[in-house]
DNA sequence: TCTGGGGTCCTAGGACCC
DNA sequence: TCTGGGGTCCTAGGACCC
């Protein structure tokens, strides 16, 4: 058996953790730049505030019924939900954290899941003051399922267990298919001229019927909405294997310098997420955009191969300045750019220890590490995490030259 | 004036090889 | 006069998720 735990509202929750006197109220939270609402609470959905509603639509209404806005701040959103996902896996080992706000968690050996469902919700709101529900069934496309259907009655109070499915089916008949997790508004638009209409129709579907016109995707959802199990627990976080920066700017920007400096800046960001997961990129892709709403659209991206795999912040940046050239083209008001990076492969010259934190002597080693790849060719250099001895060894090892020192000696290199 | 920021997986079709 | 075909790899794009 699976739970499916997920905050209510969670930005908006994370917010009010730290102003108790919001309890109640309708509170939103708005995207970079304030420009879209991408959370509202329960309080704000009453007033029929949609989401995803550009902010200065909306602020009459929001300002009519006295709304407490937030702009977003997600580093507050990161360290509340690393707090609650370190509580829930004290309670089982085997749980895979599935988003910012969500985990799925195996429960083994309880007699009475509701309870412990129950036990759950009240654990993370006694500790961490987040209000969460919890979906329980036995594969996963159910579990979110029934936490869709525990969000919605308010009578389950915050708990749904889908122990048999044939009491369910009358509820299922009332669910539009769009909130089946795999199914978004396109195929919920193509299942309709089939009149696949809600969870049901598409629970008795044939699934090697469905497999040939939609997909094999969709045929998993079917087996799995008929408890048939088809996507495992990931309780490892597998590594990324593409890494992106990308931003609308908050306003239109005209001029291939302010657009390279964007550039620049989200290569430089994209390469840090790209080190903390050890990785080396093979190729980079960049980005740029004018708005989907202006009357003069344009839009472009070039991906681009690097002589070698690296994380040097140098090549890395340098190459998406010039793909930039490429693509840029005078005349458009640019509203977004961003930077990929592609084709990851784990970094096996260096110890991934070194990457562990961003002390300063990590990043001093960083700073080092790249100066002597892009001196001697990247698959070429060893540090000596454990001592010079060590350092040889692996040298060796891989027929490499190898560099030691100590890290108090290590110079700042300016990037 | 201002319209999110990340990710994943799958598929179709082109390029290329023998 | 006849003008291959099967396999693989790569890429772009579509669809989905939160």
């Amino acid at each position: 058996m699976l739970a499916l735990v997920d905050c209510n509202s969670c930005y908006a929750s994370c917010e009010q953790i730290f102003r108790p006197d919001l309890r109640g109220k309708p509170v939103v939270v708005l995207s970079n730049n304030d420009g879209c609402i991408v959370t509202r609470n329960s309080e704000a959905k009453a007033l029929s505030i949609p989401n995803l509603e550009p902010y200065f639509k909306i602020k009459p209404l929001l300002d009519k019924h006295q709304v407490k806005v937030f702009s977003s701040n997600y580093e507050l959103y990161g360290d509340v939900s690393a707090r609650i996902m370190t509580l829930l896996s004290t309670l089982d080992d085997n749980m895979e954290i599935y988003s910012i706000d969500e985990a799925f968690i195996q429960l083994s050996g309880f007699n009475d899941l509701v309870s412990h469902g129950q036990l759950i919700k009240k654990l993370i709101w006694q500790q961490q003051r987040m209000p969460v529900c919890v979906g329980i069934a036995k594969t996963k496309t159910l579990a979110k399922l029934a936490n869709h259907i525990a969000k919605k009655s308010k009578k389950l109070d915050g708990v749904c267990y889908l122990s048999n499915l044939t009491n369910w089916i009358n509820v299922f008949r009332k669910i539009p298919v769009n909130n089946i997790w795999g199914v978004g508004s396109r195929i919920a638009k193509r299942l309709k001229l089939w009149d696949i209409i809600s969870v049901q129709d598409l629970r008795l579907q044939s699934p090697k019927r469905i497999r040939k016109e939609f997909g094999v995707t969709l045929e998993r959802t079917i087996l799995e909405l008929n408890e048939i199990h088809c996507f495992d627990l990931e309780t490892q976080p597998q590594p990324k294997k593409e890494v992106f920066c990308s931003r609308s700017f908050s306003k239109k920007v005209f001029s291939i310098q302010e657009i390279k400096e964007s550039i620049a800046n989200y290569a430089f960001r994209a390469t840090e997420k790209l080190r903390r997961q050890n990785c080396l990129c093979k190729k980079i892709y960049v980005t740029v955009q004018t708005s989907r709403f202006s009357d003069h659209i344009y839009s472009n991206g070039l991906t681009v191969t690097l002589p070698f795999p690296t994380s040097d912040c140098r090549v890395i940046i340098n190459s998406a300045i010039k793909a930039t050239e490429k693509i840029y083209q005078q005349g458009y008001g640019y509203a977004r750019a961003g930077v990929g990076l592609l084709d990851l492969s784990t970094n096996t010259n260096i110890q991934p220890d070194f990457f562990h934190g961003n002390s300063e002597q990590s990043i001093k080693l960083m700073r080092t590490i790249d100066q002597l790849n892009n001196r001697f060719g990247s698959e070429s250099i060893f540090i000596a995490s454990q001592g010079i001895r060590r350092a040889w060894s692996m040298a060796r090892n891989f027929k490499s030259p190898a560099y030691t020192t100590r890290i108090s000696d290590l110079p700042i290199v300016r990037i």
